[in-house]
DNA sequence: GCGGAAAGGACTAATCTCGAACCATTGGCA
DNA sequence: TGCCAATGGTTCGAGATTAGTCCTTTCCGC
């Protein structure tokens, strides 16, 4: 083995077609929460835009989601494409067959991977400057958490762990650390929100931030690295 | 702004035609020399397997980079697309210029994108248990770079980098690195090759797999950010 | 109630992309 | 010398995708 493999680089260039796509990033938009429940997705024409595809594929992609329940769709002034998806309750059960469906290699992969992004976000922006608006975005993400209803709940995880990569100011950044958690949002989705956890994670993200604001790489380091392990213990215990 | 943005999620789905796509994916391929000069290209029918599209779509990306220099094209038992590329040799405003058409954005966005993910790939390297291969891969990678002739040495320095994020057997990982590194790799390519650049990195790289070896999360994470800065400094000394 | 604005819905012609089959060239080997 | 395998070269019809245009529904404000 002469040669690096790199197979990121020769390996493929789109993922399906267009149509399944977008099938894909709807669905991660709804499951993250970037677009609540009742509220809707920007117009067709404008969407499409966004997305880089025509209005004809994206029509598809959501008339999929509304047969498969995740959209509801009005005609006429005030119209749009309203999220009626609430993540359900998660049963027993639920957790085994995510893992399951997923498969240890890609879990494994996308577990390290979060790692890695957390863990270098949150260093980075431990070395950074930050203005007052910056800090008082944090703080405020994390009061979010803590304040959220249940229902509420990852919805909110999610918008402050991506605050972490997004103040970077670095959106390739940011957009890593998304693909990242929705990467494991089926899972963490599976796994039922019960007070001692949230306790327990709750004082993690304190400790991150606390690390974060004053500028401490190594506690942040140490923080994230806690925060995941816990998640990631859990789901690697579904492996045996 | 109650609602983050996640641009990432919302953003384009394909970059462009399928056709740029992979005239891009290619020349990447080339610049980070994975495909080293004198080498070719896997047979096409191969290689549009690896990148998902069709041999007709792959052969016009080909032709392209044929026409354009970078690859020349051989027909019969053996022939194949052979890499003619070499780096040429950096002049004097290079750098300017190549900073410039980056923009200012760009450029620190690629800049904090890489340090976030190269410190966490080392850092997660760092905490793994890696097996004798492993080590040796490390070490490998790392001589190669010290024993490279002037020309190799980018190509060595890449494999190097590279190395980390695909020894922590996340392939995600490994396509972020590697996303990130030819994101600079033209800046890189502008800044000429020189001894004292060259003593100063094999030392801060040396550090680098010692603090990996050793198992050193914290050690692993300065010698990167030493690493990376000295290399941004430069740069950024360009956007004045 | 009426008109207009803001949305989704539907159609069409042009282009891109694909898969598959077949052709042409080259060089090793019997 | 002739055959064969490995490779690039070419063509074609089917399906995916797009941009553009126009239609339909809904509801606010006059």
């Amino acid at each position: 083995m002469g040669e690096p493999q790199l197979v990121a680089l020769l390996g493929p260039v789109r993922a399906g077609n267009a149509f399944e796509e977008t099938v894909e990033r709807l669905l991660q938009a709804i499951k993250l929460g970037v677009v609540a429940p009742g509220q809707k997705l920007p117009p067709e024409r404008e969407l499409a835009a966004q997305l880089g595809i025509s209005r004809v594929t994206l029509r598809e992609a959501i008339r999929a989601l509304q047969e498969s329940g995740y959209l509801d769709v009005r005609r006429g002034r005030y119209g749009g494409a309203f999220v009626v998806y609430q993540p359900p309750r998660p049963r027993h059960g639920d957790l085994r067959r995510a893992v399951a469906e997923m498969g240890a290699g890609e879990l494994a992969d996308a577990l390290t991977f979060r790692m890695a992004v957390e863990c270098g976000a949150a260093q980075v922006l431990a070395t950074t400057e930050l203005t007052d608006d910056q800090r008082a975005l944090l703080r405020r993400r994390l009061a979010d958490v803590n304040d959220a209803a249940p229902g509420d709940y990852r919805r909110m995880d999610t918008a402050f762990h991506l605050a972490i990569a997004e103040l970077t100011g670095s959106s390739l950044l940011a957009a890593a650390a998304a693909d990242a958690r929705l990467r494991v949002t089926d899972l963490l989705n599976a796994i039922p929100v019960l007070g001692p956890n949230i306790d327990h994670a709750a004082a993690q993200h304190v400790a991150m931030v606390d690390a974060i604001l004053s500028g401490d790489p190594e506690a942040a380091r140490r923080a994230v690295v806690e925060h995941l392990e816990a998640t990631a213990s859990l789901l690697r215990a579904f492996l045996a």
